[in-house]
DNA sequence: TAACCATAGTTACAGTCTCTAACAGAAGCG
DNA sequence: CGCTTCTGTTAGAGACTGTAACTATGGTTA
């Protein structure tokens, strides 16, 4: 679509060189050290060369923020796929797993979408159909799913959320063959999501340090108790 | 013990009036916009006199930090006091709501302990305490807790920290009468903390935004999944 | 009381960064 | 071939952190 003449080629081609760098000088040294001056001078431009390419730093930050997303739901997508024969109960902790397991191959990247928001940052609406992408894979594990009654105040918030918004029912019938049982799938991804998160970004913010126990099993066993919680086989 | 003459009082003023004026500025437009120019302005100085104050803006930002964390402990020490004679399910509902409460009311504080790890910056040792001070209070709920065969893994690790570490040992001592049950209240601790860091962060970072539920029941969902996965009466 | 000196403040400046303005050259397109 | 658009330049404004060198002041002490 965007494959204009050898022009569009070539800014395209610059766009990403201009982000490779920003993506390293992210995972040395955090948001922070993303300096379009030092991208500049590294590609042997003038700063304001930039600018032809990214409005502005927010604008760079924000692409950086989508390929992120993009490549966490890339890899619980995986992950889903690869498990797809396998129990509900195993396949929480799959993707659990991956989603893990991208969080800590790539902190910065992770907390640059799960993390402190920028100051000023507001997210394009983009981002919530990445988010909802994230979010999809886990929703056919708790499709069937017989939570227990302590669950229900979430699960009828949810009823009333899809019932209300086309758009989340829309989303939702993208993973789900029926719209049976979307209360439940919807509070099972967003409790699944909520401890994920809780688990991983402790573990990537540095909180659990001197802390005697190991992320990963801490995250098996908030996995394993929510799949109890609603009895997933 | 820092009473020393009037100068001594006077910096410690000037020191606090310093802190104030970035507490404002912290609240109004998060981490970054804390400056040190700003503030010298607002004081109607020239900017290197802050540099009397603070060795530099981390300083300066590390000390806000520890404040923040001793707020949060404080808050959170009030809600067991006030809750000390009910069931240990309705205390860790009333630890976390406070918990809660607290963050939503300074989500730039929060932010500030609990979301992004400032670049360069690293946590004194104080930080480990203060952090300490604001687990502690969960430790009784748990110590006679029978948790279900699922968490053992992370009770088992928990039982060798407390076990290797000397000062670890200390620390839940002074929560618990009896070192019995340290590693079924650690394990207790650290789940509530990690579940109530999952609901609220995401709800301080807005990434709740747009999705149909209360966070606050959720929250209260989480605790009484957990207090019925430790079978708390 | 007078001398002293640590402290609190000053200006000047170096260096980094974002971003705008005005302009120059070159590649593509009709 | 000429026009236009895109890409790049330099110059510079403005915000910020932090250092260096210097001055004034007020508490402390002989």
């Amino acid at each position: 679509m965007t494959t204009g003449g050898p022009r569009a080629r070539y800014r395209e081609q610059t766009r990403t060189e201009i982000k490779e760098i920003a993506l390293r000088q992210l995972a040395e040294g955090g948001i922070s050290a993303v300096a379009l001056t030092r991208i500049a001078k590294e590609l042997e431009l003038s700063g304001p060369a930039l600018y032809r390419y990214f409005a502005n730093r927010d604008d760079l930050l924000g692409s950086l923020i989508g390929d992120a997303y993009q490549d966490l739901a890339a890899a619980i997508g995986e992950a889903a796929q690869a498990s797809a024969k396998y129990t509900p109960r195993h396949r929480l902790l799959s993707l659990a797993g991956a989603h893990r397991a991208w969080a800590v191959a790539e902190p910065h990247r992770y907390l640059m979408i799960a993390g402190t928001p920028l100051p000023g940052y507001s997210a394009p609406p983009e981002t919530l159909a990445q988010a909802r992408a994230a979010l999809g894979p886990f929703l056919p594990l708790f499709a069937s799913a017989q939570p227990i009654s302590a669950v229900l105040p979430v699960a009828e918030q949810m009823d009333t959320w899809v019932h209300q918004e086309p758009a989340v029912a829309a989303w939702v019938a993208q993973y789900l063959d029926t719209t049976d049982g979307a209360d439940h799938a919807l509070a099972g991804a967003v409790m699944a999501w909520t401890r994920i998160h809780g688990v991983v970004s402790l573990e990537v913010e540095g909180l659990y340090s001197g802390m005697g126990h190991q992320p990963q099993t801490l995250l098996e066993v908030e996995m394993n108790t929510l799949a109890d919680t609603f009895r997933l086989g």
